[in-house]
DNA sequence: GACTACATCCAAAGCGCTTCGGGCACTTCA
DNA sequence: TGAAGTGCCCGAAGCGCTTTGGATGTAGTC
């Protein structure tokens, strides 16, 4: 059953129609006890009770499925309280359990990848961390040029008040979209106000909650960016209740994971996004784990993504005297 | 390290302070293989290139891995193409690698029930069949009463013209919230016309045109359920578009699973709902697993829980003349 | 003092698989 | 004709754990 080349073609026939008819199946623990592996990827779900789950999990989660079926791969899920997440990594690769680590929402100066390295379990890293030696194996988008771009693009457009609708001020894409839109600003010689950023989960409600406290300033901002389509949601709705019009009076650029569930196209007023599809990164990184795992093609250890800024109604320049 | 009662406690404390020395965790392929457990609960996730991921799937997660968590337990997801899920169940099974299944995304006649009922493995099924006995434990909502309740509110607040922006229409809880609409219509001399059906993933585009199509009619209706709040953004934004007020000239109600990313009391008009909270099913059904699988209390092995009515804005007696 | 009764500890068996080194039968070559 | 080689098959070892039936030592009993 194994392959083994010294087996008769016969034999292996009549072995193989025993195998049909009985619908045997290998037991897969004892076939990772003998053997050590047993085509299985551990990642680790931040959750508990009264913590909001995360849409863009499911979608991720999805892009790895779509690869893993492809080679008879299976996941195992360790939930952990987001505060363990070390821990239980750690205690997920010393069952041996998993033949490689999958490592997301990554932090600043994250412990994880670290301890990941001493271990000799294959990992990727979905994101990147920051102020550690960047060494290990990742896959990433150029979140800080994302915003760059987009946010230069406002500025072009003549807009002097920005805001930013940022994700969890922990997690590291948030701190480089964040990076990338100072920037930006910096080189027309703006600034971001500390007022006029929101870091949170990436709900509606948080981009709805923000956005009408934006606007509720002195100096409310003509330009926002969101990091995500689910937050733009949220800060649409509250434009439009406070009378305003996207793409004329404010202007917003959204960050656009391709959710099915939400497309910025179809949108009242279709959003102009930075793009990247998160189920592709998932395709990607399933990919690399498992040719890594069964030494197939070698891939690149670490990769950047661009994303496309795509231009849709929801920019427009400054609306004059703001 | 295992709780047997016949040894020294100076003993077990020198065993358990080397444990902690040497951080040594027990192979968990090993403890399946002589135990025949291991603390897992398996789990297929229908997924192919090309389908659609289902925001639903994550939220269910969560509650499954909010109580695991608490017991050390894990999940085995195992990616299938949707029309292969029967034998990728019993592969998993067979793989020897769960305690137990987990069932969700039923169809009519679902052949997988039958299938686990030959089998000694525990598993719990989140929604029901149709056109099978029902003997086999689930945990389900009463989407036929939920439906039922929904349309007649809208009956009774003088709605003659109805729609019904569903799920997918092989899976059953579309199918009882198509049949609950129906049996309140016919209560009140109504019926439910075949092109003001919609049958479709739960993502907001299919409920935008799904909605415009609807608008188009003759005779458009002015009461519409929706089977997800994902669905209803949509049919909210179609119903904008057509310079329709919500809760006026149509008024539409939702299913709400309570996902944290969208809250229908957060619409710009709120929406009236059916709510019973996905996370909190996942919840329960790994409790019901887990107690199963150790032997805990004994948990009932059927549940159909009732859904809330809730009544916000968006609904409203039908427009005169209509 | 011999014997039973405990309290502990330990060693062997076995879970179901993979791997690997022999071993058997047969062929080829000098 | 014997040695060397080849094709194929099979049995034994071992993966790291749990379980269990002694074995060992000590205390209590008559």
């Amino acid at each position: 059953m194994n392959g083994y080349p010294e087996v008769n073609a016969e034999t292996r026939q009549r072995v193989l129609d025993a195998v049909r008819e009985t619908g045997y199946r290998p037991n897969r623990a004892a076939q990772r006890l003998a053997t050590g592996r047993a085509g299985s990827i551990g990642l680790v779900m931040p959750t508990a009770d009264g913590i909001e789950s995360d849409v863009h999990f499911g979608e991720f989660l999805a892009g790895l499925g779509d690869e893993a079926v492809k080679h008879d791969f299976h996941f195992v899920i360790n939930p952990s309280h987001p505060e363990e997440e070390v821990a239980t990594c750690r205690r997920l690769v010393a069952s041996g359990n998993v033949d490689a680590l999958f490592l997301a929402y990554m932090r600043e100066k994250d412990p994880r990848i670290a301890m990941m390295k001493t271990l000799k379990t294959p990992f990727v890293v979905h994101g990147r961390s920051i102020g550690v030696p960047t060494d290990y194996p990742f896959l990433d988008i150029d979140n800080t040029g994302a915003f760059y771009e987009a946010a230069r693009l406002l500025a072009q457009l003549g807009h002097r008040h920005f805001a930013l609708i940022n994700g969890p001020d922990n997690l590291t894409f948030s701190i480089r979209r964040r990076k990338g839109t100072v920037r930006a600003l910096a080189e027309h010689g703006l600034t971001l106000r500390e007022d006029c950023v929101q870091h949170s989960q990436m709900t509606d409600e948080h981009g709805f909650r923000a956005m009408e406290r934006f606007l509720r300033l002195e100096t409310p901002p003509t330009a926002v960016l969101c990091s995500s389509t689910v937050m733009a949601l949220g800060a649409v709705r509250a434009i439009n209740q406070a009378g305003l019009k996207l793409g004329a009076d404010i202007s917003l650029i959204a960050h656009d994971d391709v959710l099915p569930m939400l497309k910025p196209e179809n949108f009242m007023v279709p959003l102009t996004t930075t793009r990247s599809s998160l189920r592709a990164a998932g395709q990607r990184i399933a990919r690399r784990l498992i040719a890594d795992i069964l030494g197939l093609e070698a891939l690149p250890q670490q990769e950047l993504w661009k994303t496309d800024l795509i231009v849709r109604a929801s920019t427009g320049p400054a609306p004059v005297g703001k």
